[in-house]
DNA sequence: GATCACACGTGATTC
DNA sequence: TGAATCACGTGTGAT
């Protein structure tokens, strides 16, 4: 009816073995191939190969997409963007779950040979002997919200003083877990506030850590 | 009339110059074609925006391709299919550690539960402006271990003055894990500190509560 | 109406 | 050589 597009014509040229008697001195400057008949077509050899690998392409994002939970959005874009921060928490999970695993470990070993003795010991030197670096992470995860993970060595008085800082400068907890590993604190939370760079938000909580 | 613009389409498709601020090596390579007029043919308006989207989607792509230790080829389809079996994979490693750490853990309460048997106190406070149940609820949980479970409005100085107030009591603060729910945080946590009744503890925390 | 995401057919390149 | 991968500019539909 109307007139045809330039994608299906492709199409029935590449099914048909359509030749058309009309072209253009410029098309003609293309590559030209040929049909069995020895008749010229218009569509490169290649068609339908890189049709399947589209195909193959778009499939193994569906499988990908499958695995994530949390889509955001069905665009492509969306399905990588989402499979990079599932990765990343999915790393992040087996990274913590392993350490309290080995400090559950080890506590049932000292729990074993010696008494348990909970209740007084030198988190330094806890955090010393496991060679625990002390670490800030920042990580942007949308607008004026940042993903902070921080490892700072277990002393309650420390931890508060970065928590009221935090709080001064009006920073929002979304989320926040906090938990005791080998003689540290390892804090993950979610903040939303005022809206900083990623780099700068690092080296203010590096600071703020430093000081106190 | 549309067998011409078909051709003139074609034309300014792929072989068409194209002067812009970025323009690649290959592409730099093609020539560039004219009309009949001598007069170079239009370009899609949509050219630069389309090229921007390609570069997120490789940059995308590249982040992707970071997180993921083994890489078989450099290929796109590669990228994705070693990201869905490296996902398989932390999913798996995810899975067994839990089962694992919840297999210790309750190894560990066993043997804790050999003597005291737990108290519980439950109770619901007054309802605030939002509607939202304050509860604080109190277990004994080990030696001078307490388990805390605290719902208050979303308010962060109020949680830090909670905060404050359980450091000033000397509390450490073992784990702790901080929610928002609907304009609500939900704080569980697990402290050590002098040896507190729960009946006590759970009516200080209450009184804190309301206090702030 | 403008933007966005997409599939398409193609030429070049790589292996 | 042939098969596979890629970037490209485009038309179209959805929003």
């Amino acid at each position: 009816m109307e007139q045809e597009n330039y994608n299906r014509l492709n199409v029935s040229l590449d099914e048909l073995g359509f030749n058309s008697e009309n072209v253009s001195k410029t098309w003609k400057k293309r590559k030209e191939y040929y049909n069995e008949d020895g008749i010229r077509v218009f569509t490169a050899k290649n068609l339908g190969a890189e049709r399947r690998r589209r195909e193959k392409h778009i499939s193994r994002l569906y499988i990908l997409r499958s695995l994530i939970p949390n889509i955001t959005k069905m665009t492509k874009d969306s399905v990588i963007t989402d499979a990079i921060t599932y990765t990343k928490r999915l790393q992040y999970e087996v990274d913590t779950l392993t350490q309290e695993l080995h400090a559950l470990e080890e506590k049932e070993n000292l729990e074993e040979r010696a008494e348990p003795k909970i209740a007084e010991y030198s988190a330094a030197e806890d955090l010393n002997n496991w060679g625990i670096q002390e670490e800030v992470q920042v990580e942007n995860i949308g607008e004026n919200k940042l993903w902070i993970k921080i490892i700072i060595e277990k002393n309650t008085g420390r931890f508060m003083k970065l928590m009221e800082t935090m709080n001064s400068l009006g920073i929002e907890i979304i989320e926040a877990n906090v938990t005791t590993i080998k003689g540290a604190y390892l804090i993950v939370t979610s903040i939303k506030g005022i809206s900083f760079d990623v780099h700068q938000a690092k080296h203010l909580l590096a600071d703020i850590i430093k000081s106190i």
